[in-house]
RNA sequence: GGGCGAAUAGCUCAGUUGGUUAGAGCGCCUGCCUUACACGCAGGAUGUCGGGGGUUCGAGUCCCUCUUCGCCCA
């Protein structure tokens, strides 16, 4: 009927081939009336991606991540919703800009020479070109997005929204134009928020130096600095009020060194007491902490460093620079002012220090804070509904820890600066009109002339911080800001976000703030943070390291599937994953061997069912189904169960909010996988498909039963693994028999449960049965081949009438002729005693060692003896009985029943081969 | 400095509200190329659950403390 499988599973040709299939016949595509909120049938379920960076390459953070989210993305669409995963690029502004400007820099280069327009404009053609790669990757490895609501956060749509954000903000009073000290990156020559200037642990030096004071006294104080070249910005130095050694000195003045201006000593509870000397140095304009404590002390605020590092007169510092500091880079300044400092006799110490400095997130620069004006939403108000949602169990954030993180960060949140000094962005949609030099023009559309004196205007430089654009993706991608959006009616709220904890408040928060207040409502309601991939040292794997591993590479070499298994079964929730770059073979073999096994399971029962029809189980009498067969349909259901309940709840049962004891419930995807795997290889193929062979190698009706419950487990192993291993599950299902030559199983539904059956359990005595006598075969090392006599004796009629039934079954299994009887053999024989009490004993001939024999009883026997002591002594006691709960006290005292039975058993046991 | 978390088999990790003899994958040992699969089959070994103390009839699980490691924020 259907060609024979190939012996290997062909990943390369067959998984271009079934993506292919799944796009021809537009299976990932959502639609938007069918969702219940706008009048449909089904639940809506919806996942937009992280959007990785435009230039971005894959790597293997993003193959974690995706197939995250197209395994929760693929369960769901099985299960009916109407599944929805946004795909989608960011413009990355200053990511981007750097990386076109390395491009030009080797033609020698720079932005300048370009223009702005030429450089946008070439940035543009960068982009066209090479972005997108990682949306291409993305199918390689499975992703089923639904590619037509491709989105871009630089494409006119959302830029549209970035605007009317920009400018609603604006109107409600949340953005407004501030004069701070910002961090300020002189390579990227741009200003960033608190989270893209990460502190990294540094080894500096603290220096003393010491003013003396403005009257001529004797008297100083030493202060202590990690940043000596700032010195001709200091405008006070601070002590603490309570600080006993200085008080006399607040209210003096002392002399700056080298610059020798007269400034302030002044009492701040900023100062720490117990740091350096207990006495700071103020430097409003290049620290943002001295930038406070100058307005609380009206203190002017020079800039003496530029905006590309080197020392000048900036603002407000007339006369403050020594000529030998002026034009220097500030750390060639600041090697020159130790030595200046040291001549003058100022330095009195030097010592090592240990200190985080922020450096630039993208290129690593130390950043310079620097007074200037800048645009900042005001975040405060912002983060009060996004901190309720989460408080009020709206948003669960899983792993739950990361919760106190978000929480904190939100407690404590400081406005955002959003205006960036890059030409590769959403350009401030503010102007300025010079005629009548009035307030901002702030509007959403172009502005060509002052609409009071219709004179020229020009555009604020600036552009805004990529992330302003980002924190709308949600929103953004449904068609936000036309409220009539289909998309937003039907699909916003989202479901699930999956992404990386690093970008909780780069992404997260801003996100759920943005939500809440553009549309009043949480952008989604689980926030599922993964683990990061490490190399088998533990290191982050990066490329600047060397040690990553392209996920690509895995996917030619052992295919998609494979890959996504290892990191889904490999990844615990919010663990984070090892793998060695120096090893793949050994890294991803779990995922390898298992497709391969899935694979030759397939081979081997298509091909045992592929010479005429199989008749639906439905269409079998169930009196006609075999303990085996009831059993195997008992673990396929409790298989179903567990991945279920692993996996879900997909969304909180009752509205918009998680009830306690589903907080935590759902997303491990580790778990269902793992219930899959088991169920497939260790139940279905280690037992089920051994039982089943007999039957559908004979001729007759019970072949036709076992071919039916062969194609029914198998169809629905099928789907409960094609969210991890969507093509090699694909090509198997599709050649089931009675597969229709346009059914997909990415649609197909999900599998449920079945009633309970009753003899299912009674299989379990068989098994027992055959693992005893396997395991003698082993101890006594039987050849595989030979043949063995084996007497099954059951502890009550039923387990008789069981092993009676199964006899044939248990003796193909175990290569044995079976004997049912009613009494032990006398001769001498291997014996094992099974669980519930049942005999099994093995005739080897001139084989069975009787020492051996007593030896291994005896030592059950010791094992049992002590087991049992300790229950014995448990249900002895009084306040046991009394207190501990009755269903457990009732547990303990059947077990006990249980296995002194089986001593009895042992001890005869015992007698009969150790002799005495 | 403040906050959070982790420590369970050689490695990576499960172990839900305290209640059977603490599990899985990989690795390891023994025997098998038994015509679906050696990327496999059968069998096997391995844990004072980081140390100490406490609560409890009962602790890997709860509390305190110490040690080590990690993360976030300053």
């Amino acid at each position: 009927m259907t060609e024979p499988l190939a012996p290997q599973f062909d990943f390369v040709t067959v998984e271009r081939e079934i993506y292919r299939q799944w796009l021809d016949a537009d299976l990932f595509t959502a639609h938007a009336a069918r969702s219940v909120r706008a009048g449909g049938e089904r639940q809506p379920f919806t996942i937009v991606i992280p959007p990785p960076n435009v230039t971005a390459v894959l790597h293997m953070g993003h193959g974690l991540n995706n197939a995250v989210q197209d395994v929760i993305v693929r369960w769901r669409r099985m299960a009916q919703d109407e599944t929805l995963w946004v795909p989608g690029t960011d413009h990355a502004g200053i990511a981007t800009q750097n990386v076109v400007e390395r491009i030009i820099a080797k033609e020698g280069k720079s932005r300048f020479d370009l223009g702005r327009d030429a450089f946008v404009e070439r940035v543009t053609e960068f982009v066209t070109e090479t972005g997108g790669t990682i949306l291409e990757q993305l199918r390689a490895i499975g992703s089923s997005c639904d590619w037509s609501r491709t989105a871009y956060t630089f494409s006119p749509p959302l830029s549209r929204a970035v605007r009317e954000a920009f400018v609603r903000l604006y109107e409600e009073g949340f953005v407004y134009r501030g004069n701070r000290v910002i961090h300020w990156c002189p390579r990227c020559l741009t200003s960033l928020s608190d989270e893209e200037a990460e502190p990294r642990e540094t080894s500096g030096r603290l220096y003393y130096v010491t003013y003396r004071a403005a009257d001529g006294s004797d008297r100083s104080i030493s202060v202590a600095t990690t940043r000596p070249e700032t010195i001709p910005g200091d405008v006070a130095v601070a002590v603490n009020p309570a600080d006993e050694r200085y008080r006399e000195l607040v209210g003096t003045n002392v002399v700056l060194p080298l610059v020798g201006i007269e400034i302030p000593v002044i009492a701040d509870d900023y100062v720490d007491a117990s740091f350096g000397t207990g006495a700071l140095k103020i430097t409003p304009g290049h620290d943002t902490n001295d930038f406070e404590v100058g307005r609380r002390h009206s203190l002017p605020t020079p800039v003496v460093i530029d905006e590309t590092g080197a020392m000048r007169e900036v603002a407000d510092a007339r006369g403050r620079i020594p000529g030998a500091l002026l034009g220097l880079d500030r750390f060639e300044a600041r090697d020159r002012i130790v030595e200046m400092l040291r001549d003058a006799g100022a330095l009195t110490k030097t010592e090592p220090h240990q200190h985080n400095v922020r450096a630039c997130y993208r290129c690593e620069t130390v950043i310079e804070p620097r007074l200037s004006d800048q645009w900042f939403v005001r975040m405060q108000p912002l983060a009060e509904p996004a901190l309720a949602a989460v408080r009020d169990g709206k948003i669960r954030i899983l792993p739950e820890r990361w919760e106190a993180v978000y929480i904190n960060w939100l407690e404590q949140i400081r406005d955002w600066n959003i205006s960036r000094q890059l030409w590769w962005g959403h350009r401030i949609p503010v102007w300025y009109c010079d005629a009548c030099g009035g307030e901002p023009i702030v509007s959403r559309d172009d502005v060509s002339a002052c609409p009071n004196c219709g004179g020229a205007v020009r555009q604020d430089e600036d552009v805004l911080d990529t992330w302003f654009s980002s924190w709308l993706w949600p929103l953004s991608t449904l068609g936000w800001p036309d409220e009539g959006s289909e998309d937003l009616e039907s699909f916003y709220p989202t479901d699930d976000l999956v992404t990386a904890p690093e970008i909780i408040f780069f992404w997260v928060a801003r996100m759920i703030m943005a939500g809440y207040h553009f549309a009043g409502r949480a952008p989604f309601h689980t926030v599922y943070l993964t683990g990061t991939v490490r190399d088998i040292q533990h290191r982050k794997m990066s490329k600047s390291l060397g040690n990553g591993i392209d996920p690509l590479d895995v996917v030619h070499r052992y295919g998609a599937d494979a890959l996504r298994y290892t990191v889904i079964a490999g990844m615990g929730m919010g663990t984070d994953l090892m793998l060695d770059p120096d090893n793949l073979d050994a890294s991803f073999a779990p995922g390898r061997n298992f497709v391969t096994k899935l694979w030759n399971i397939g081979r081997f029962l298509l091909s045992s069912v592929s010479d005429g029809d199989v008749i639906a189980l439905a269409g079998i009498a169930p009196e006609r189904l075999t303990r085996a067969d009831e059993w195997i349909l008992d673990r396929l259901d409790a298989a179903i169960r567990e991945a279920d309940a692993s996996l879900g709840p997909a969304r909180p049962s009752r509205n918009e909010r998680w009830a306690s004891d589903e907080l935590a419930q759902g997303l491990r995807l580790s778990e269902y996988v793992e219930s899959a795997r088991r169920f497939v290889w260790n139940e279905l193929a280690d037992w089920y498909v051994e039982a089943a062979n007999a039957r559908v190698l004979s001729e007759g009706p019970a072949r036709d039963v076992a071919r039916a419950v062969l194609v029914h487990v198998f169809d629905q192993a099928l789907r409960l693994l094609h969210p991890v291993v969507p093509f090699v599950t694909e090509a198997l299902w599709q050649r089931l028999p009675g597969r229709g030559r346009d059914e997909y199983l990415a649609r197909a539904t999900w599998p449920s449960p079945g009633a309970p059956r009753a003899r299912a359990a009674s299989f379990e005595l068989a098994r027992e049965a055959v693992s005893a006598i396997r395991q003698i075969r082993a101890e006594y090392t039987v050849a595989p081949g030979k043949n063995v006599e084996a007497l099954l004796v059951g502890r009550d009629d039923r387990a008789r009438a069981v092993l009676a039934e199964e006899s044939a079954l248990v003796g193909r299994l175990a290569r044995a002729t079976v004997t049912v009887g009613a009494q032990a053999a006398r001769e001498a024989v291997a014996h094992a005693l099974l669980p519930d009490g049942s005999e099994v004993s093995v005739l080897l001939a001139g084989l069975v060692d009787v020492a051996k024999e007593c030896a291994r009883v005896s030592s059950d026997l010791a094992q049992l003896e002590k087991q049992l002591g300790a229950l014995e002594q448990r249900l002895a006691n009084e306040s046991f009985v009394s207190r501990a709960r009755p269903d457990v006290v009732e547990s303990e005292r059947k077990k006990l029943e249980e296995w002194s039975a089986r001593r009895e058993q042992l001890t005869s046991k015992k007698r009969a081969l150790c002799g005495a």
